[in-house]
DNA sequence: TCCAACACTCTCCTTTTGGTGCGTATAAAT
DNA sequence: ATTTATACGCACCAAAAGGAGAGTGTTGGA
């Protein structure tokens, strides 16, 4: 993926204390973020619209690789909801919609990115503990 | 939870430029690894141990919050197959197993720490979003 | 003698996720 | 007159995720 450097935001946050944080809405509610944000199909949306600007419906789908439509609609409309992506329609025959990260998205999109790199990264250490681990399962 | 510092490794290979990277072997593996890793209880787990060190299984659980033992023990044993978690297991009655994070599942942790944060940023911004997206809806 | 403790495993059940295929609107092109 | 193109919505179905609760093995303590 194109890569974002380091939100200095965030950076900056990193060498701060914890904060006390233990308001349960809160954590609810950065729970609930986390749990629809560390999906799948969104990380794989937010990386295609980083990648490539602003898509199409379809150009979408097909950035995205084996995703259904049904998927599509469902994730990306989320992502609207959640402020990550604008949706732009142009009332137009056939119709035309475009889609393209909001700042908002970007920056988590940046967030992300450090994970992406991650895999990266560690991909072949991990097959190597994956081997280790059915070898060591088998003897 | 705990802060870590962005990996200075990832933080490095964020300003190369884009490799080619197109092996479809690899981006299959990375895109696995992804499916896996972001996934909710894995998160939690990360973050638990990350935060606490070594646990038992009941106190990861405690820890990590609402969690069934059948998610919990699924998680952690892909986890450890994955060479995230190391699982020690004390042979004496009743027993005793411990989990710890690996370096890799560290380095992991880390690269989830900015998520995290973003998370914890902008949790208003998203919160906003979703309120203006209800009223425009009802509008 | 019997229960508690721990870290599971197993079975059954519900919920969620995701796929497929069909329908729709309408202007322009054939 | 028919087809094509686009971005869906909807109904139906299969598969996967996930929860609840019971069972297990062993030993030390009441």
């Amino acid at each position: 993926m194109r890569r974002a450097e380091a939100d200095p935001a965030i950076e900056s946050r990193r060498k701060e204390p914890v904060p006390i944080e233990t308001d349960p809405v809160i954590e609810a509610l950065v729970q609930d973020i986390i749990g629809k944000v560390a999906d799948r199909w969104t990380m794989l949306i937010l990386e295609a619209l980083q990648e490539r600007g602003t898509l199409r419906f379809t150009q979408l789908g097909k950035a995205v690789g084996r995703i259904s439509q049904k998927m599509l609609t469902q994730t990306v409309r989320q992502m609207e909801r959640d402020g990550l992506v604008r949706r732009t329609v142009h009332p137009v025959i056939p119709p035309r919609v475009e889609y393209t990260l909001t700042p908002l998205g970007e920056s988590l999109s940046a967030a992300f990115c450090g994970v992406w790199i991650w895999a990266e990264t560690h991909h072949a250490e991990i097959q190597r503990a994956r081997d280790a681990f059915a070898t060591v399962g088998k003897a």
